[in-house]
DNA sequence: GCTGACATGTAACCCGTTACATGATTCC
DNA sequence: GGAATCATGTAACGGGTTACATGTCAGC
């Protein structure tokens, strides 16, 4: 039910098209939510029947003809009550995690191959989201006006930036770990009534454990 | 299509009931994925037909018979060939931050309850998975034996738990931000034609807002 | 007597994705 | 000549959520 609210949260400060939309979640709003057109232009329709949002058309010659829309009041109310309600609980789908987590059925080099694609692209991401940061700082020092939504704004890159850095960083860590573990991996592929000696111990690694936990363990 | 995969996960290493299954997504899984009752078991049928898992059903007295999944040697196949496949690009979903970025359209007072009602689930949360983490390290430790599969799964949850942490840390840094700052909101109640020295420079909170970044902007 | 754990499922609905459909202009 | 941008949408499908449906046993 969200989407609603990210087109009614975006039309409170500007007005836009479903394609100008489409832009703002691929470029500023990226870092909480994306959509597709074939989404955007049904939820439009939607919000306008129940008079949340109206429109308005610009016909223009050359290029397709614009269809505007601005929030009404109505629809400033109904953006505002879902801002004071309760904030919903994180649910998570993270596919790299899960994938990671079941990374043992496949040898210890394909596991290192894998971290390294992932953490590529979130330090691509992480270089689009230093981009858009840049653009919007300039912008905003240009005009040195400051405003409540700029904070908010600058609060939500914040988060960005900061959690495409650490997964960068976790993705680092753990290619290290795997790396120092990878005997682990010739050991367990099921020859399964090996002598007791012949299995690495928990407590041969556990200083190692120690050290890429950190200070997370604590409490 | 990743729930069929968290199954086929699981299932490489125990054999299980939809039952447990939804357990085991409630627990450790949690971390990365979540899932109902309703869609495990459709799609423990599925599986079952295109024989990636195999069932056996077990009697019970006093409580309903089970029907314990086990995966096939196709299902585990199936598991490895997803395993080496490209990383999905990530796709953020964070409604909690989409009303935060949009929250200059709620008093100051009001920001501050809705980060500070989040900070706490998200403790609540931190203090389950420190739980869950706990009680494996114990288990871990007691038998003394080492694999690949606890490598991974270590790491997975030092990336749940880091998550948590940070987030936390972020709110407690973004309620002390808007409480320095909400004079931004008294501000910008829209009387659009002040004279322009009655405005906030963004120069005078500028120092702020570096303290607040931190070494995030630095490249 | 009621809640919660155990155990399995179906049905309706909503949300989100991929594919299809159109058509001009601009840049390489 | 082909790809990218601007601009709008529909249709089919798949995945996920909520509600419905059933029934026993243990513990408070």
């Amino acid at each position: 039910m969200s989407l609603k609210y990210g087109i009614l949260g975006f039309l409170s400060k500007w007005e836009a098209t479903g394609y100008d939309l489409k832009k703002e979640f691929d470029d500023f709003m990226s870092i909480f939510w994306h959509s597709h057109l074939s989404q955007i232009y049904p939820e439009l329709g939607r919000l306008e029947q129940e008079e949340y949002i109206t429109s308005c058309l610009l016909p223009q010659t050359g290029k397709p003809d614009k269809k505007i829309y601005a929030i009404t009041d109505k629809g400033k109310q109904e953006l505002i009550t879902w801002l004071l309600s309760p904030p919903e609980a994180p649910k998570l789908k993270d596919s790299f995690l899960m994938q990671v987590s079941f990374m043992d059925n496949i040898p210890a080099s394909e596991v290192i191959f894998q971290l390294k694609a992932y953490q590529k692209e979130r330090e691509q991401r992480l270089a689009k989201m230093k981009h858009i940061f840049q653009e919007r700082w300039e912008s905003i020092r240009e005009r040195n006006v400051m405003k409540s939504r700029i904070l908010m704004s600058s609060a939500v890159v914040r988060r960005g930036l900061e959690q495409e850095i650490q997964y960068i960083r976790w993705c680092r860590d753990t290619i290290e770990l795997v790396e120092s573990c990878s005997a682990l991996w010739s050991q367990d592929t099921d020859k399964s009534d090996l002598p007791e000696g012949e299995y690495i111990r928990f407590s041969d690694v556990e200083p190692l454990f120690r050290k890429y936990y950190g200070n997370l363990m604590e409490d």
